[in-house]
DNA sequence: TCTGACATTGACAACCATTATCTATCAGAG
DNA sequence: CTCTGATAGATAATGGTTGTCAATGTCAGA
């Protein structure tokens, strides 16, 4: 996973020479089109399944390299739902931040947390752990889907 | 999930009418104690390996089936690792917690944080988000690895 | 404009952790 | 001891994800 075996066209976002081409292929523009309509996380088989709705006739197989380099950009978001799918959603802001999403409905709030970075900081400085990551996640039911539910 | 399928003797523990029976049958006792032993986090099949490579015969799915009720009674946790395999280990402590895990030798730390929660609840609050859960893992070099790779 | 080299695509099959199924077996009560 | 429901576990699905590799597309340079 860490040896770079794809890695394409790295190089820059070019203006395009011609038509509104993104990033080389019309596949590539697709699923970034559709990544930013999609509200909320999706997986990438719901995302395939979006973009054939749509006419675009793109490949499985590709949806799940670009969104794998996507995410590595940190160009999209990428979950874990509780039965271990990875959900993919277009990141509006483009720093660290975490994500509390809606068990009902499935969608998201990005939220910032400066207290639990320097949480995290801070234990793991106290352990002497380095090169320190971590994922927070808040599941819990949105003011919609509550009000619906009662 | 939720419809607890399986949920198998919810009669207490009894004290063991004889032997040192914990939990009626002699696979679950020996799962019990090999994950007592096992420090840190495993994987079931890694588990069940270590179960046989200890001359218990135990199956694979019922490796699997006791996982899955004992970290339902949160008598251990259950995180997933980057590759989505579902790795288990024996809760030293009862209540909620948190860990720290050594992305190189495994080994994890349980650490308490009421920051978090506090934080976690606040912005739950704020978002009017309801019957609220969360995760949080923070991944990193322990200093034993750290200093061994330097 | 043409062309060749290299990147990208995608149908398909392989992977592999996990779960479902279904019968044999066991534990414990009476 | 015997009966009965719980438990075990071999085996077969499941299903998301990744590997393979030939076909195709892209773009730079001629």
């Amino acid at each position: 996973m860490t040896p770079q075996s794809v890695e394409p066209s790295r190089q820059l976002d070019r203006p395009s020479t011609r038509g509104t081409r993104v990033r080389g292929t019309r596949q590539a523009e697709a699923l970034v089109s559709v990544l930013g309509k999609l509200p909320g996380f999706h997986s990438a088989q719901e995302i395939h399944a979006e973009l054939r709705r749509l006419g675009e006739r793109v490949g499985l197989t590709t949806v799940y390299r670009h969104l794998q380099v996507l995410s590595e950009d940190e160009a999209v978001d990428a979950i874990r739902d509780e039965s271990g799918e990875t959900l993919y959603r277009r990141c509006a802001t483009g720093g660290h931040h975490h994500h509390m999403t809606c068990r009902s409905c499935g969608r998201s709030i990005e939220v910032e947390g400066r207290a639990v970075e320097r949480w995290a900081e801070g234990v793991a400085a106290e352990a002497g752990f380095v090169d320190v990551d971590h994922t927070v996640e808040i599941f819990g039911v949105c003011p919609g889907c509550a009000s619906a539910t009662a």
